[in-house]
DNA sequence: TATTGTTATACTCTATAACTATA
DNA sequence: TATAGTTATAGAGTATAACAATA
């Protein structure tokens, strides 16, 4: 009684699994505009905050994004003053980026507004779903990510 | 023992849940360049097999896109011999989209590329897991996407 | 006048390539 | 010469608005 073979790709996890996430980075894309972010400015934010960062480079390496947009990401977050570049005194090629006090505030109202559609959107979900959709989520994400 | 407050978005599940949808869409995307075919082309396919529509308009809904997209995906799905365009007769300014049987081979193949994608992707995941998984997606997805 | 499909246009996102400063 | 960061440019994707045909 394993998975028979499917009829459309809407018969497979990953296919389903393209569809739901895209609509929700969208939708988290459209409850941050207050905050004046998109969902890429907070994977910065929490990479900083749980791993930091030696560089941009390995940043953009992290985030899995082309060095040129992490300069434009850290542009933005550092215009609302969430951050600040450091050159490095050891190399001063490199930079180093981090959070402020308003970064960290900035990130915890991004959390509370994931958070919040956490709320609405596995309200519907018997507990031992919703634990086992955050578990897989864990395993599935790329290690470079968490 | 619920979810206590999360710390960054990392540690709610519609963030992750982004995040991962995010990669899965490119990464599916990126293995359906040989069938000349992008997600959202095999979206309209998939509602084309499962539902069938009335016009272009009802499937822009079903698909939540904009008409004018809608135009472009099957002008190229018809350009493939995937479908063709019927005038409706009783409104001849509504146009069926009717798959062929290209299209529907076309679709078996998007479909094994689906398939191929959850062997690698969801080996990792325990039975039990992969499973509860599956349904949560199910009752995540908006309805007029299934 | 309202609706379907289409075309024209513009905007967002992000990567690639070229360039600067430092090593 | 090689690397970090930056800037310039280009392409993909998709929406909005204007338009044509039909109702």
């Amino acid at each position: 009684m394993a998975t028979e073979k499917p009829a459309t790709p809407m018969g497979t996890v990953s296919f389903r699994l393209g569809l739901l996430g895209v609509a929700q980075d969208a939708l988290y894309s459209a409850r941050l505009t207050d905050l004046d972010l998109k969902p890429k400015h907070v994977a910065l934010l929490c990479v900083l905050r749980l791993h930091g960062a030696e560089s941009q480079m390995e940043l953009a390496r992290l985030l899995g994004v082309a060095p040129s947009l992490v300069v434009l990401l850290a542009d933005h977050l550092e215009g609302l003053g969430a951050l600040h570049r450091v050159r490095d005194p050891a190399d001063r090629r490199r930079q180093s980026l981090r959070l402020t006090d308003a970064g960290l505030r900035l990130l915890e109202s991004a959390t509370e507004v994931a958070a919040q559609l956490d709320r609405e959107i596995v309200a519907g979900l018997p507990a031992a779903e919703r634990a086992a959709l955050s578990n897989a989520l864990d395993r599935l994400l790329p290690p470079r990510a968490r």
